[in-house]
DNA sequence: ATCGGCTCGCGCAA
DNA sequence: TGCGCGAAGCCGAT
């Protein structure tokens, strides 16, 4: 069978003999352009003379995401339908549970394969598993969402950074390939459907909810990628961990959603010279937090934290705190240190807070909790709800880096954080112009 | 302003 | 078995 995609970019999750049409189960990829599996989809259909069917399933009360998180989503995918529909693709909105939806979709459709996108988290790989045992056509998984595919980057957790660097790097002039022009398929989805927007959306409370300060969707996205290469490009070589200056590329919450692709950025950027920083975080230290979340199923907990970082953090627990803090202090910045409200304050406006303040801000709920799970599920609860790009494994990474040392060294013992890596206020000051960053959050929140 | 030490363990060279 | 080195630092000595 002729794909336009490199077979180690599929796998098979249930095998068998496909008859009849094509479902791609948009998940984790919500874009057409550059989507590795929608290209398989359409290959496949072109090739067995079938139509195509991109199904979205928006499952309830996903894991506290506020309505400002569904709104960008929502948005996003009424764009994804408008473009599918241009090309002679059908898109079928569901929501409920994907484990009851996506089977009887496939019954009610007669669909003779399951197409996906890949996600390393929890709930995506419960969902892939329950509803392999319910159907009885095959199941293929494409991940869309890294260059090298995460089953073929590395077989086991990954150290750190850079052990993984060099394991990316043999592969990457295999998969850094450009995208192949996307094909319609020859033949139509057998029903007009008609997707209830309006219902979704009263379902998700979105009424009311007031949209981020980022435009949403696939072109909104691009605009944001030629902007950055054009204009701030050579500032993020400089500046990037400035929180003070505006020099970071502001696509995480276009990544997060897959309203970009990562290889697209990559492409876009590596025929711009030798911008090895930016690659280097948007391709090393974003796929190996997939790593790490696919190979520990404790992503999100204390015991999933390397053993070296647990011993000393156990070691620091009777340790004395002296600044305790609830949930609700924390969440509405109500703290004695101006520049880590400012950060919260940030996260919470713009849904997006700065790549450097997130470090510094994870550091100090360890240091203000009572204990290092609390202080990690806080964070994690935080960003989760809050950052526009939550309930991504670069957060649960980001988190756990910052409070559990991973992908991290040792660093000189001190109270609370153990060998745990310190950042203090201090540190901070000398590094950039701390108040005219809390001017910026202040002048935001006007 | 700049620099070394802190401290652990991986992975490669030998 | 030894050794170099690491995703964003801190601290104290110079």
């Amino acid at each position: 069978m002729r794909i336009a995609i490199n077979p180690k970019s599929m796998r098979v999750i249930r095998g068998g003999e496909i008859k009849g049409p094509v479902v791609y189960w948009m998940s984790r990829d919500q874009r057409v352009a550059d989507n590795w599996s929608l290209i398989y989809a359409l290959g496949l259909a072109r090739e067995l003379n079938e139509p195509v069917a991109v199904v979205f399933c928006i499952a309830p009360g996903f894991l506290n995401a506020t309505g400002r998180s569904y709104r960008f989503m929502i948005d996003g995918l009424r764009k994804v339908e408008h473009r599918l529909k241009s090309m002679n693709v059908a898109f079928i909105l569901l929501h409920g549970e994907p484990v009851d939806a996506i089977p009887s979709l496939i019954d009610d459709s007669g669909a003779g394969i399951l197409v996906t996108d890949f996600s390393p988290l929890r709930i995506s790989l419960t969902w892939k598993s329950r509803i392999a045992e319910r159907v009885s056509i095959p199941i293929h998984e494409v991940d869309a969402h890294n260059i090298v595919p995460c089953w073929m980057a590395s077989e086991k957790q990954e150290w750190s950074a850079q052990t993984f660097r060099r394991k990316i790097k043999k592969h990457l002039p295999e998969f850094l390939e450009n995208f192949p022009e996307i094909k319609q398929p020859a033949r139509a989805w057998k029903d007009d459907v008609k997707n209830d927007w309006g219902s979704a959306e009263s379902s998700l409370n979105l009424k009311a909810c007031t949209s981020a300060p980022y435009i949403s969707g696939e072109d909104a996205a691009e605009e944001q990628l030629t902007c950055f290469i054009k204009e701030k490009l050579e500032l993020y070589a400089l500046h990037h961990n400035d929180p003070a200056k505006d020099a970071q590329s502001g696509l995480s919450p276009y990544l997060h959603f897959g309203q970009i692709s990562a290889q697209r950025v990559a492409l876009a950027v590596k025929n711009r010279g030798d911008y090895g920083e930016f690659l280097d975080e948007l391709i090393v230290r974003r796929e190996l937090s997939d790593n790490f979340c696919y190979y520990n199923d404790r992503y999100d907990s204390f015991n999933g934290l390397p053993e070296w970082a647990r011993k000393t953090l156990n070691d620091h627990r009777g340790d004395r705190r002296e600044y305790l803090y609830t949930l609700a202090e924390l969440e509405e910045g109500r703290t004695h240190d101006d520049l880590w409200n400012a950060a919260q304050l940030e996260m919470l406006i713009k849904g997006k807070m700065h790549g450097y303040m997130r470090m510094y801000w994870a550091k100090k709920i360890l240091e203000w909790s009572e204990s290092p799970e609390i202080a990690l599920s806080r964070a994690i609860y935080l960003n989760d709800r809050y950052e526009l790009d939550g309930r991504d494994p670069n957060g649960y990474v980001g988190c756990a880096w910052s409070i559990g040392g991973l992908h991290d060294r040792p660093f000189r013992e001190r109270p609370i954080f153990g060998k745990i890596r310190y950042m203090s206020y201090e540190g901070l000051r000398r590094k950039f112009d701390v108040e005219e960053y809390k001017r910026r959050i202040t002048m935001m929140s006007q």
